[in-house]
DNA sequence: AATGAATGAGTATTCATTCAT
DNA sequence: GATGAATGAATACTCATTCAT
């Protein structure tokens, strides 16, 4: 569960004079560094390096250490919307919806630790990048409609009950899902026991999947 | 839902020639600035500061920055593990012991923000300062044997199903309050909706003692 | 005798934008603050100073206060190790060859005290700096083969015996030269008379000369 | 021939109250500290730690590190005044006298190196401890007069020629040893010979006797 | 578009020394 | 005499950022 990135500057050639390529170059390296240590941690040096780039083109980019970290920010967040856009929930019926939705959750923030680092990052930090109109809508998610889709489906077929909040459902099964790997290292430590074996994972899967399916199926 | 600290040197009078005092003040001057800016963004200057000390004091004291945030950290897990001991939750039907398990950990989170802080900056840095015997044994949770013996009363009573993992049950829980309030403010952001509202906070409240007690439910 | 320099920051004006002559000007800088003070004793803030550089430029060419003595002593054994490069013994009888070699001792010695305070340093430090290959191979000495050629000359014509080792012999000339500057104030001081003077030097010399052809002359 | 040592606090219990040992332990523990890591790189805190004392014990009966130094430095001194003045040379044939004095002087720097240390480290310092008449007084040593009185009798009895000056002698005897132990680390480093093992020390010690005896002998 | 050189303001840490008891 | 607590002034080193080419 370890999310140390050892700082090898990764030097694989990059063609020169290539504006597009090079910007990209950089917004990866950004991420990657970032994602490792935070905005705190992370340093220009490195993402320069890593980016097979200079420190000064960083600049000529993206302007400011800040700036960069928001632009990372808004990639990480596009990704993750791209993502949710390909979940087709609609073609399922509610309650297998329902379970994709959080397997979903699950494999992918598994799989992207560094999602983690930066939301946890950027809400220690008081959110000042994502606070302003344009983030909220490059961000703006497809996710509560399809929810919403969903519990309406599942309240016409009689297995889910009404009256539910799809964002209050969202932040709930993202909570469970994000808090077991967000912790997981200190959760593992004080409780003595690996969160993040594959066993581990599946039996956490099973019990969020019924406790969410069980809390809403009609009373 | 700000967790920004202003950086006002705070330099309310402390008596000199109080070794118990002086430390106890850069402790509480470290938890300030460790949680508001993480231990990266912490300055020992300004910890010393606000301890109306001189940062020598502090090296005298800890010896390192590092220490002192173990300190600080082993200090705001002995908090809350204190409260967790005195939540008396064996005198209470197995439900509302429940729900007042809830209600404890979202109040808690609420008003102790410092505490996700921490918790987030420990885990992102890859949890250093809690590995270790010494601190998972410092900090030992009477919350497990708690939930195992609500579980089993209720059980016992047929209120609850079988086969549930106390750890599971309780990451889970803690998850859903966590989050919230953790990636509050991006989830404000991004769904335009301000979750640090008091009505806010109820409803959700609702939402997840329904989720967990449906979900305790047997079938 | 004295060798204490006085810490004026000397801002003689430096060419900007000229990497080569800033980071020359930074080792001749660090050469006269080791020599004058020690590894300890320097401070990387007069170096900068003395070198119209600022402290970071400093890093940015030698990247730490250490590899910047390890240059500075580096640069100290070349510039030695070219002087004796240069001295022809071979062209002169082996008696006189012996004296050049003396006096070229002592009067590199008398004029560059700053060689004397590097050299006893790195050993006070345990020749940290010095141990590793590289550093030996650089500062590969000349003057043992020239040495051992001239002492084989001196035995063909009959003035020197044989059985004379060539670093031995270096050794004592070196140890005599150097020790008569290198402890010339504590000496002067406890013995109540001036070595630095002009007349005292000669009159050594003669002495050091006279012990070193008497002892290499065959019995 | 590393002179490193390890900063074991060496905590051997000291008598409480006890004004003449703890000022003494203080000194023994100031020799040890100084010899090792000369005037600047010695801490006050590793001293008062080895003498069991504390910090401000230092402070209470020398006054300042630099007379701590001074005091320590005087004792050096004084001990090896007090071995001289044990030397009896003047019952020795002038030549063996001789040989017994650059034995002395060879044995004396091989197991005291940190006479070596602080002798090199207060001449780089520019000798400010030993100025001042007090410190020539205290330390005045006999080994002139011997060397002077030996000569004297080499020259009666036909051993030794005229013309020398004991001092000058005393400085190129002490020059070959001190230098072959003061410079031995980088000797060795540079010129690839272990200089530190018995063999190598014996013969350089026949060739400084050869050296020294052939340069007094009459022409 | 790209680069290496240069900079100011910080940042944890150290250390000799003094104060109060 | 002895001790722990307290302090100011340094000190090596870092880092985001800008300049000049």
């Amino acid at each position: 569960m370890s999310t140390t990135v050892e700082s090898q500057p990764r030097k694989t050639s990059r063609s020169r004079r290539n504006p597009e390529e090079t910007r990209s170059s950089i917004l990866v390296a950004a991420r990657i560094e970032f994602a490792a240590k935070g905005l705190n941690g992370a340093r220009v040096d490195q993402i320069a390096n890593r980016a097979c780039a200079n420190k000064q083109l960083v600049y000529y980019y993206f302007g400011s250490k800040d700036a960069l970290y928001k632009a990372a920010l808004e990639e990480t967040y596009a990704e993750i919307r791209a993502l949710e856009r390909k979940l087709d929930l609609s073609t399922l019926p509610p309650r297998e919806a329902m379970v994709r939705l959080i397997d979903f959750s699950l494999d992918y923030l598994n799989e992207h630790r560094e999602f983690i680092r930066m939301l946890s990052d950027e809400n220690a930090l008081g959110a000042p990048h994502v606070r302003g109109s344009e983030f909220a809508l490059k961000t703006n998610s497809p996710l509560l409609d399809l929810i919403a889709e969903t519990l309406e489906r599942g309240f016409a077929e009689g297995t889910f009950r009404t009256g539910i909040d799809p964002l209050e459902l969202y932040v709930s099964i993202a909570g469970m899902t994000f808090f077991y790997f967000a912790n997981g290292l200190t959760l593992s430590a004080i409780f003595g026991r690996d969160l993040s074996r594959a066993e581990a994972i599946a039996s956490y899967r099973e019990h969020i999947v019924k406790l969410t399916l069980d809390g809403l199926a009609p009373d």
